[in-house]
RNA sequence: GCGGGAAUAGCUCAGUGGUAGAGCAUCACGUUGCCAACGUGAGGGUCGCGGGUUCAAAUCCCGUUUCCCGCUCCA
């Protein structure tokens, strides 16, 4: 649990062709990274085991795979494009950072402070006689100042509609706002910090119009709620699965891959009938945690935690954390987001997005529950915990990977012991035997010792080893990564080990 | 975005004004033959980029880019 921990599980990841820093020959691009060779593996592992966990599994849920497009009007639905598009400003000597309205808005209150401290020295004046209306309206001061709040909230509101940063700088430095931290009035240009990355859509410039690259998933398949739920004919409670690529611009990353511009999510919508929400909160709240939990890292590694401070449209939410390197983060988010989202769609799109109950002989928008997972973090949760460096009996030391079987990228190396004698056809032939069950990778140069280690480093759990005995018997050598053990079996017998130790079917059904 | 630090071979780094280096890694050949440790040889660097000072710059100065650390912001 340390930041050079984290450096060197980063260094690993890339010296062994997990992660690679995105466009790295042009210097990388910030807060993007791309999965190599063996990283692909691992992350297809993850994203198989989600699936046929959450889709294969249970009957009533089904997949989809929603475009990243969407209309414009899905992000006014869901909240998106109000509340992540603040215009944003520092001040260069206290380094804090406010939002540019908000810092607007605070100078006015003070004077609607001034105002109301002209007000009660009038009450104070004047006494029983005072007649409030008739001082607001008339007193110099006191008009004076609501003029300005008239003219300062006009122009703010101008500047915001048109997206006017550069107005909306202005007007700070012409009412001479001040940092309440530094009281320096040194302000760095006003900018526009949205969450969403946004494209064009449309060949010619003029017939173009503005589209976003979706900043969650979830909305896809909200937007196909109705399509679904006619085309399966699914009863509630069912679900719909998602796994799909999201973006979004963050100010600050530097997180590896634990915060990304572009990203994977894993996402489930579990849609339910009102009333019975928290039921399904548990139910899923208990599901998912056992879905982490048979990956076999330390439970200490996991902790629930409720969300007290709940958004708009959930109540109730919850994360499953995770301790990584750089601590405590979460992992997944389970929520219960009520009918917030069906029924915002329902009041954009003008569709009616209802499920008819028939038991019920009624109507009604249903009820969500949401299992929404981080791909990519998951995958740095795996790289993380698996990382080992062991120092052995000799004293020399080995690195090794130790993935859960079901999710390493390659499930056995074959290796002839020598480079001659027949020994590498030998191990060819497994090896071509082996490779349409299970991902394998075959290798004959430099030492044994030295090839057991690499494979150690990509956390393939075994490895098979043909020798000279193999030419006699065609028994093989099959070596264990994490205890290094070897047991020399019949070469017919492989496949079934393999296939015991590496199947994701003991695991989902455990 | 601000402040600090860094940038030299694939990796880790040495090199404080005078011929571009080491270890590991890679490749070839040989040797060994069950846990990274042998031998010989080879390839690989516009010293992040641009400018300046100087007879001469990896080295000093200025600018710039990227990365790391911290702050700030945020699912």
């Amino acid at each position: 649990m340390s930041e050079a921990r984290f450096k060197k599980i980063i260094s690993h990841a890339k010296e062994y062709g997990f992660v690679f820093p995105s466009s790295e020959i042009y210097d990388g691009l910030s807060a993007v990274y791309d999965y190599g060779q063996n990283g692909v593996e691992l992350k297809n592992n993850i994203k198989n085991y989600w699936w046929a966990s959450m889709v294969q599994i249970h009957e009533n849920i089904v997949g989809v795979d929603a475009a990243i497009f969407m209309h414009p009007t899905v992000w006014k639905a869901s909240g998106h494009v109000d509340a992540f598009s603040d215009p944003m400003i520092d001040n260069r000597d206290s380094k804090k950072r406010y939002r540019a309205d908000v810092l607007i808005e605070d100078y006015l209150a003070k004077i609607e402070g001034k105002i109301e401290k002209e007000v009660a020295k009038g009450h104070k004046r004047f006494g029983a006689d005072f007649n409030e209306e008739q001082f607001r309206s008339t007193h110099p001061n006191v008009l004076r100042n609501k003029e300005k709040i008239d003219a300062v909230n006009q122009r703010m509101k101008n500047a915001l509609d048109e997206n006017n940063l550069a107005d909306l700088k202005k007007l700070i430095e012409d009412l001479e706002i001040a940092c309440p931290v530094s009281g320096s009035k040194s302000w760095t240009e006003v900018r526009q910090f949205n969450l969403m990355f946004e494209t064009e859509m449309g060949s010619l410039a003029e017939e173009a119009s503005a589209v976003y690259l979706r900043p969650e998933t979830a909305q896809g398949i909200f937007v196909n709620f109705l399509n679904v739920q006619k085309t399966s004919r699914l009863k509630i409670p069912f679900g719909i699965a998602q796994i799909g690529k999201a973006f979004r611009n963050e100010i600050v990353a530097r997180q590896f891959l634990f915060r990304m511009k572009e990203f994977e999510q894993m996402e489930m919508q579990y849609f339910v009938k009102p009333g019975t929400e928290m039921e399904w909160y548990d139910y899923w709240k208990e599901q998912r945690m056992n879905w982490h939990k048979q990956m076999g890292f330390s439970e200490k590694k996991y902790r629930l935690h409720d969300h007290l401070k709940l958004a708009h449209y959930a109540n109730a939410a919850c994360d499953i954390d995770f301790e990584f390197p750089i601590g405590f983060k979460e992992l997944e988010g389970i929520h219960s987001r009520t009918n917030f989202d069906l029924a915002s769609h329902e009041k954009f799109s003008g569709k009616k997005l209802q499920y008819f109950d028939s038991e019920e002989n009624k109507s009604y928008v249903p009820y969500v529950v949401e299992t929404s997972i981080g791909l990519d973090r998951t995958f740095l949760a795996v790289i993380s915990e698996s990382y080992c460096e062991e120092k052995l009996e000799d004293g020399s030391t080995r690195t090794v990977l130790k993935i859960p079987p079901f999710l390493t990228p390659v499930k056995a190396a074959v290796f002839p012991l020598v480079k001659k004698d027949g020994l590498p056809e030998k191990a060819k032939e497994i090896m071509d035997k082996l490779k349409f069950d299970f991902n394998c990778s075959y290798e004959e140069k430099d030492t044994i010792g030295k090839r057991y280690r690499r494979q150690d480093a990509i956390g393939t759990p075994f490895c098979i080893t043909v020798d000279h005995q193999t030419l006699e018997d065609n028994t093989v050598t099959i070596r264990e990564r994490d205890s290094m053990k070897q047991e020399r079996i019949p070469t017919e017998k492989i496949a079934g080990i393999l296939e015991e130790k590496v199947s994701l079917k003991k695991v989902l059904t455990c």
